[in-house]
RNA sequence: GCGAGAGUGGCGGAACUGGCAGACGCGCCGGAUUUAGGAUCCGGUGGGGAAACUCAUGGGGGUUCAAAUCCCCCCUCUCGCACCA
């Protein structure tokens, strides 16, 4: 921002003293910018009064989390939901704009490991700083109302929420297993393994260990989560298919089987409960819980189960991996026919869906016909297809298959009923007989909320050997996150060797008791930040109801399609619990949602990490704000990524030097011919101007409606474009052969 | 494999409900300015043809007075999910 800098914006030389000849005169951003940004925090622009909500507009950006320097790629973000506000706010609505940190998280922690500071400390430092870059973009926000998930009063809530859904029996213990580095002894996030399974930092093989952890019930809410997709109209088609497809929903049948010559039982999951009289076996995942038992002694078959257990937790592969199997010698009563059918062990089965057992019917279904065919396993047709061609039938291995629907034969007295009908009778009779029903098995599982990690919200948690698990009383929260703490990744949460921190006495009994020392999901932090800007400041509750039904729903939000399932998703389903517990009047936390693209270059996403970064400050030093953002408008369609390119933003800073002139040139002119009457008569060219304006003026309106943001600049670029060739003719026409000066 | 989206100049991309394909920008070419280069400003710029014209929206068919746009078949790419029982 120098003067002495050749490319800065040269002050303005209205007098041509040959300085600078008038084309080439410079838009003088730096004197310019910071006078309006100066302008709008004075006026308190947007600022608002939360008192009157009539005509509200609430547009939120995902708030982000406190990295350290933002780049250009992340502008894009909020340059757009700045567009957004700003138009809302010239067409009279009450714009709610704000701003906060998703400031818990891993990053802090590494960095801290790395650079020997606090992850407070650092996050903090990121947190100014990027506050600062979002002012020089001229990003219009309330800054009263700024929050960070990291402040013991904004986790207070945090931790307040999952008292609540503990209440409800809504967040529960359980096992789960968890990627763990045996050489560090320490759990790994699932982006710390890499390779084919491998430790980020020390490349040791990593293996899977079962836990006790936290979850949130998200699955009783599946039904509600799918269903009121259909209410959010303003959302892009894509995620809303994202999100129907991570629900899972399918409707089937589960079906008993009793263990031959034991009393066990094993329960399947079944799509196609009409080819059941086709099941020639059974499949078990290999991390079934039956496994061992029925597998008690025989060495050979768990060691298998156990290899291939591991490369199914892996899953990463980019093919199907190759069917293997192993029979544990056991068979099954089926629950029609009474035949004994072998039990197998085998790779293409797992444990996250359905029941991690299936009766396989290699007639009517491509993987148990490729399985059968292998292990030489009986194939029995039960289904006739009801209509002659392609429809239906799937090749494997150049064999057909039929799986489609049609009509059962050989099936007993259900013979001669379509594939429907056996189905629905099936299952009731089934269910008559106590070995199975009807039922709706979804994909989504529960929501692992537990991490052994420092930098989160502690769970508010206390085991005591004499009442259990008790929960810490409201009153007593903020279960505070203590300072100094030992980082070394040791296979549990820091916080665990916090004496201090984890000796605590029994809220029910008094005796002494142990806090939990996992913290929660960062998910869990943003699943409800939304609702706290409106008094981010309360200490006695975590939002106020009124004022949230009065500005709530979220009227545009804003951000990567990178959080289309799981953010989402989590933050749906914590609107509905607050629904149910009537603390909200809304099901649904975001009305319209918008998903914007990446900014690459060279092709790939623009990051820290890959260092193809474009710094804000040197951008903005050069060219001025405006420049910056009239280009990243301009870039491409905003939902789609784009390419930086820095001739792109010279062709910007070259259209707003172009109005610059303009507006220089004939400015006073467009003032003083606005207070005149419209003469009877228009010239030729004052008619072009008009005609241009309107055409522009409507083309830019549609555009914003739409997010179409980069042909709304265009449209500007030929309006101006029309108008400077409108200048030239009129001074060709007033001064014919008489150059000026 | 399933689902979603996309294929238009040298490049990014426009084209509202079927109505002049290529807006706008980049690049390139020419001109002005400059000792020169850069920067800046002005103009030109899909292919073929001297021209009238003609050919062009991934490929092939079709509907229509008229198709980038609608229908059918095929190809390619991107994203998401993935042995979903």
């Amino acid at each position: 921002m120098t003067r002495s800098d050749p490319r800065a914006p040269a002050p303005p030389s209205p007098a041509g003293d040959g300085t600078a000849r008038p084309d080439e005169e410079r838009y003088p951003a730096a004197l310019i910018e910071p006078k309006w940004r100066k302008r709008w925090d004075e006026l308190g622009l947007f600022r608002q009064d939360i008192t009157h909500a009539e005509n509200k507009f609430y547009c939120l950006n995902m708030f982000p989390y406190p990295s350290g320097d933002l780049h250009v790629g992340h502008g894009r973000n909020y340059i757009l939901g700045d567009a957004v506000v700003r138009q809302a706010m010239l067409r009279g609505r009450r714009v709610f704009a704000v701003m906060g940190w998703d400031a818990f998280g891993l990053p802090a922690e590494n960095a801290a490991i790395q650079n020997k500071t606090h992850p407070e400390k650092w996050t903090l430092r990121n947190i100014e700083r990027m506050r600062q870059q979002f002012d020089a973009w001229g990003i219009g926000l309330d800054w009263s109302r700024e929050i960070a998930s990291c402040h013991p009063g904004y986790y207070k809530w945090t931790q307040w929420l999952f008292l609540k859904l503990y209440e409800r029996g809504l967040a529960y213990r359980g096992k789960a297993p968890v990627n763990w580095c045996p050489s560090c002894q320490t759990v790994l996030a699932n982006e710390q393994v890499v390779g084919a399974g491998e430790c980020e930092r020390c490349g040791t093989p990593v293996i899977q260990r079962e836990l006790e952890q936290w979850f949130f019930r998200i699955t009783a809410y599946a039904e509600r989560l799918l269903n009121d997709l259909s209410l959010l109209t303003d959302w892009p088609e894509k995620v809303r298919v994202m999100q129907h497809n991570w629900i899972g929903r399918s409707e089937g049948a589960e079906v008993h089987w009793r263990v031959d010559g034991s009393r066990d039982e094993l329960i399947t999951f079944t799509t196609r409960l009409d080819t059941i009289y086709g099941a020639t076996f059974l499949v078990l995942a290999p991390n079934h819980p039956a496994v061992e038992s029925l597998t008690a002694g025989n060495q050979e078959i768990q060691a298998f189960a156990a290899r291939v257990a591991r490369q199914q937790s892996d899953r990463r592969y980019d093919q199907e991996p190759e069917k293997e199997g192993m029979a544990t010698g056991k068979s099954a009563i089926h629950p029609f026919t009474g035949a004994k059918i072998p039990i197998w062990v085998a790779n293409y089965v797992v444990m996250g869906y359905g029941t991690g057992a299936v009766q396989c019917v290699p007639a009517h279904d491509t993987r148990d016909y490729e399985f059968a065919k292998k292990y030489a396993l009986p194939i029995v047709s039960v289904v006739r297809p009801s209509e002659t061609g392609d429809e239906g039938w799937e090749t494997v291995d150049g064999d057909r298959v039929f799986v489609g629907e049609g009509a059962v034969f050989d099936s007993g007295a259900y013979d001669g009923l379509t594939t429907e009908q056996a189905r629905e009778r099936m299952a009731t009779d089934l269910a008559t007989r106590r070995l199975g029903k009807a039922t709706v098995q979804y994909r989504l599982r529960d929501w692992l909320v537990s991490r052994q990690r420092y930098w989160g919200a502690p769970i508010p948690m206390i085991y005591c050997d004499t009442d259990g698990i008790v929960p810490v009383p409201e009153s007593d929260l903020p279960v505070v996150l203590p300072q100094d703490v030992e980082f070394k990744p040791t296979g549990e949460s820091p916080l665990a060797a916090k004496a201090e921190f984890v000796n605590v006495t029994c809220p029910k009994c008094g005796r002494p008791a142990r806090r939990e020392t996992d913290t929660l999901d960062t998910f869990v932090d943003s699943s409800w930040y939304y609702l706290r800007f409106l008094t981010p400041r309360d200490e006695t509750k975590a939002f106020d109801t009124a004022l949230v039904n009065a500005w709530l729903p979220v009227d545009q939000y804003i951000g990567g399609v990178e959080h289309a399932i799981l953010h989402l998703l989590y933050s749906r389903f914590i609107t509905k619990v607050f629904y149910d517990m009537k603390l909200v009047s809304f099901v649904e936390p975001f009305r319209a949602l918008f998903t914007q693209g990446m900014i690459t270059r060279g092709g790939v996403k623009m990051s820290k990490s890959k260092k193809n970064t474009v710094a804000p400050d040197e951008l903005i030093a050069k060219y001025g704000t405006d420049t910056g953002r009239v280009y990243t408008m301009f870039i491409g369609p905003p939902e789609k990524d784009a390419e930086w390119s820095d001739r792109g933003v010279e062709g910007a800073y070259r259209f707003l030097n172009r109005v610059w002139r303009l507006g220089r040139a004939h400015g006073a002119l467009v003032k003083e011919s606005a207070s005149r009457p419209q003469p009877a008569i228009e010239s030729a060219t004052a008619r072009e101007i008009r005609h241009a304006a309107h055409t522009a003026l409507a083309r830019v309106t549609r555009d914003f409606n739409e997010f179409h943001y980069n042909t709304a600049v265009a449209a500007m670029m030929e309006l101006v474009n029309t108008l400077v060739g409108a200048a030239q003719k009129e001074e060709a026409a007033l001064a014919p052969g008489a150059p000026a000066s």
